[in-house]
DNA sequence: GTGAAAGCGCTAACAG
DNA sequence: CTGTTAGCGCTTTCAC
């Protein structure tokens, strides 16, 4: 291809204008040292000429890149994206972050990271040389991935950990899983609930222990016991199957399970049906994370929802507001999470009814 | 925050390797000028010092900019982030496009566009003036929208048109929708439907007019008559819902009826459970596109793939084929579809049986 | 308040 | 084959 040039650049306007460069570099950015008539005037010429500056000549000149990078794990994404069983995490935090990037002019590029790789440092830095990025949002393994976030901590660029409450570099945000997990914990106890069931996630993130808290918590609160009702799961399917087997094959099984996430729920919907129970009847669910399969199952799941939209969009606001030099909030910041009430909760049927 | 540079440039790897800048250069690029000796001790340094060139400056000096911009309707996909219901376009183009992108060193950026707006012009122009993008890919209904189009061919920026069959500027790639939707109605006769109900997609995407096509076609190739089998829906559920109502409630009803998209085959299925037609005894279900929530209807539906990742990927194929000056193919590219058999198709009940 | 000069990191064009 | 020079579009100094 030909090489491209710029269609207008800052001298066209300028010229138009009848100032120098660097005015009109001024109003760009909104610099208070103009004459607001000058401002106007040269305001008039960009929208006369429709000029954009380029984020490449902007990034070059040592300013900001208006590019915020958000990373992902890039196993567990793609094979979501290969499974089509619906997973919209990517979509949610585009929603969230891409929208609040546009309101301000960045925009949101998303990039795959091995968690495991013994290259993660080269990938990233990589990632950073590349794009000079104004910001950096990690998703959850990596926002609690010690090699990571040493890593950006020497880099300058302002960076939030989504989904971590760790002190440390960079800012968290949580997403409330250890209070969402007590509130669901509640929900099923304020029911009649006694004997409630845990399907835990993979201990590979760091949601997955402090969901279990959240659980432990709201038992121990109401005096119940949590004996013989945790079940280890990954995440996957076949994980859910096999935890709610041994959870409800036990000889005193839970009249209610939580599972991690949707996928274990689902698992647990079908292990119900082939023992034979009812859901809710015999048996409640309340999943994790709400993804789109919720609607779709045989009663729709009652679900704990997982702000990630709000989230991302919290995520860039603090970026943004990093790079200006403007003051953070002190503490974690917590995107608070609520239940989706949906067909999959009753009270327990039986005796134990309180 | 401070002003931040780059960390390792093209200038320390000269210097650490003995060489100008511009054999560094060379050797970045790939370029053939290069005695293997020398290219070899600039990789070393490269490798040595992680340096990693930034497109910025790559781009600034004329260069390519690594970048490609998807272009996807703001509207449609904020709505379906926001329903919640599984719909993965977005994740297939990131899953085909994204990982091809980085098979090359390129970055795909989602970009959200009005396609009514009367500023379509300038939010394209803007992007373009912003991010400067090797190519644009344009997915429906932007594909044949001949205001961007037009823009586009004005540019000097090659671009791909997703789903469009038209001639014209910038490169179309069909998903085959007249074919598939052939396939499928063909699929139905040999299993000896010949009432066969179509619902037909929203007017305002060229691709709804071609899967309308390849019904008509299929259905005189075997004779039949298309009288009274034809039903306007607009991709949406609710319209489903009035379109199978409609075929329906007809007197001389279909045996099968395929819909133009999941969510109208899902509506579909719902209206034939509230008819007491049992599916797919008493009435078979083909779906387009194959979203997730195939999976989860009572019987999983028989879906007509659409192949979305495929088509990304072949869309930044051609778009690196096209920046660096390749040939390219000559007639329109197509990716073909494919039926995914699940359990929503049976013979026709009753007499007509051929 | 506004302008002029210098330089960001890289590549195109031209020398040698 | 390799090096030198100029400049991309913008912002950062520093003058006025």
């Amino acid at each position: 291809m030909a090489r491209r040039r710029q269609a207008v650049t800052i001298k066209h306007v300028a010229a138009d204008a009848g100032v120098s460069l660097q005015t009109v570099s001024r109003v760009i950015n909104n610099e208070p040292t103009v004459r607001e008539e000058m401002k106007a005037r040269v305001q008039a010429s960009i929208d006369r000429l429709g000029y954009v500056p380029s984020i490449a000549a902007q990034r070059m000149s040592g300013s900001r890149s208006y590019l915020i990078i958000a990373v992902n794990d890039r196993e567990r994404t793609i094979a979501d994206w290969q499974a089509r069983q619906g997973t919209d995490w990517v979509d949610q935090m585009l929603l969230g972050g891409m929208l609040k990037c546009s309101e301000h002019g960045y925009r949101l590029i998303l990039e795959l990271v091995d968690t495991h790789s013994d290259h993660v440092e080269r990938e990233l830095l990589a990632a950073i040389a590349a794009l000079q990025p104004d910001g950096i949002i990690l998703t959850p393994p990596h926002s609690d991935n010690a090699q990571i976030v040493d890593l950006l901590a020497t880099q300058r660029i302002p960076f939030v950990r989504i989904g971590s409450h760790q002190n440390g570099a960079g800012i968290p945000v949580s997403m409330d899983d250890e209070g969402s997990a007590r509130t669901a914990t509640d929900y099923l106890i304020e029911r009649g609930h006694r004997r409630i069931g845990f399907i835990a996630g993979s201990a590979e993130y760091n949601l997955s222990a402090w969901r279990i808290d959240g659980w432990r918590t709201a038992m121990a609160g109401a005096g119940l016991d949590c004996e013989g009702l945790l079940a280890q799961g990954d995440f996957s399917y076949a994980s859910g199957e096999a935890a709610a087997t041994a959870l409800l094959g036990a000889d005193n099984p839970p009249s209610a399970i939580i599972a991690s996430n949707d996928q274990m729920a689902l698992a647990t919907l079908e292990v119900a049906r082939l023992r034979g129970l009812r859901v809710p009847e015999d048996l409640s669910i309340i999943s994790f994370d709400n993804t789109p399969l919720v609607h779709f199952t045989q009663p729709p799941l009652t679900a704990v929802d997982q702000p990630i939209a709000a989230t991302a969009s919290k995520a860039v606001e603090l970026i943004i507001a990093a790079q200006k030099g403007d003051e953070l909030p002190d503490g974690l910041t917590v995107i608070s999470a609520a239940i989706v009430e949906r067909g999959s909760v009753a009270p327990p049927s039986g005796a134990d009814i309180g």
